[in-house]
DNA sequence: ATCTACACCTGACCGC
DNA sequence: TGCGGTCAGGTGTAGA
């Protein structure tokens, strides 16, 4: 469930903490956190030790380390990494150090000598002079991963180069194959409205689904998708192409401003799943309308004297969670 | 081509 | 106490 803000908050951690860094010894605890890896284990660790990690960009959920292997040359001031403008000189490589949290992973910045978490599975050393540190990659239920893949060119709908995110560093138009097919999220400034849009027209499938697919919009998942749903007053099973235009408009503005205001927040958290590469949780959980929420009141009904209460229905295989006073299907939109 | 179904996982929780 | 069932659900792929 780490979504966009969560994930965001993880890339400026490592931002802040590992950028400049050299990887040292690579520990792989367990392998099916590489499931994606090809070769397995020894081709990401053959391929990372010694690298200097230069820049951490994100794309929706997917988050990716860019690499250069030069770094070894560089004096390295006491105590830390080396300097952003020696970083900006270096080369490249190749392939890009992805990572996805899956539903419960983390990645953690922590001093080897504090105890490894349980379900820690992949660890980087990173060296310093002074500073030595450690990477952690940490996974309960082993739906995220790490994996090594190639930089591809990054174009806009024109065909001109374009970063590949808008939240790395280097502004490069560089993305790891593997993230390629992911779109641009609500909060990129080269998010394609007009594609959304022409999208949306041409789905029949329930607006949830239609938000929650990668392709189209990402970043979002069910947090997120009922939020903006109840911020828009839209029935998640409203056929996508019947939302209008307005409509459409008011749902994109919607998944920005939960999305901003979870970010300010440092992230929504139920438990100790979902953290910050310090450990700690965010507070936007409090800030929730709508998921979780059932049997409680709805907040905007309530203002306005009306008492309706939040409910939980099976939807997609997972719950959705909805006003039924102000995200009601209108008639035409009935029978989904 | 489009869509559905399932596999991948662990741990908390619930009813018996 | 234990034990099976359910739920949490993002992503990729196999199959219809």
């Amino acid at each position: 469930m780490p979504e966009l803000p969560e994930v965001e908050v993880v890339r400026r951690g490592l931002a802040d903490h590992v950028l400049g860094a050299r990887i040292g010894q690579v520990l792989v605890r367990d392998g099916r956190s590489l499931r994606r890896q090809l070769g397995g284990p020894t081709a990401l660790v053959d391929y990372l030790t010694g690298l200097t990690i230069v820049d951490v960009a994100r794309r929706g959920k997917f988050l990716w380390l860019l690499l250069s292997g030069s770094g070894e040359e560089l004096r390295r001031p006491e105590g830390g990494w080396v300097s952003d403008q020696q970083l900006e000189a270096l080369p490249l490589e190749d392939q890009a150090l992805v990572i996805h949290l899956g539903m419960s992973g983390q990645v953690l910045v922590k001093d080897p000598a504090l105890p490894q978490e349980k379900h820690q599975r992949v660890c980087l050393e990173l060296e310093g002079p002074a500073g030595q540190k450690q990477l952690r990659f940490v996974d309960q239920r082993l739906f995220g991963g790490l994996f090594l893949s190639p930089l591809v060119p990054t174009f806009s709908a024109e065909g001109a180069l374009q970063a590949a995110s808008a939240v790395s560093r280097l502004g490069l138009p560089l993305i790891p194959e593997a993230v390629a097919h992911i779109a641009r999220d609500p909060l990129d400034p080269f998010f394609d409205e007009r594609a959304f849009r022409r999208a949306m027209l041409a789905s029949s499938r329930p607006i949830k689904e239609f938000i929650l697919n990668q392709r189209v919009i990402s970043g979002v998942g069910n947090i997120y998708a009922d939020e903006a749903l109840w911020r828009a007053r839209l029935h998640y099973g409203r056929p996508a192409k019947l939302v209008s235009a307005a409509q459409g408009r008011a749902l994109l503005q919607a998944s920005r401003q939960v999305m901003t205001q979870a970010l300010a927040e440092g992230g929504t958290s139920f438990d100790a799943l979902y953290v910050n590469v310090e450990g700690e949780s965010g507070y936007f959980e409090r800030s929730l309308q709508a998921y979780g929420r059932e049997g409680e009141p709805c907040s905007r009904c309530q203002a306005a004297g009306r008492s309706s209460l939040v409910v939980r229905e099976p939807f997609m295989n997972r719950s959705s969670y909805r006003c039924p006073f102000c995200q009601r299907l209108p008639r035409r939109g009935r029978g989904s």
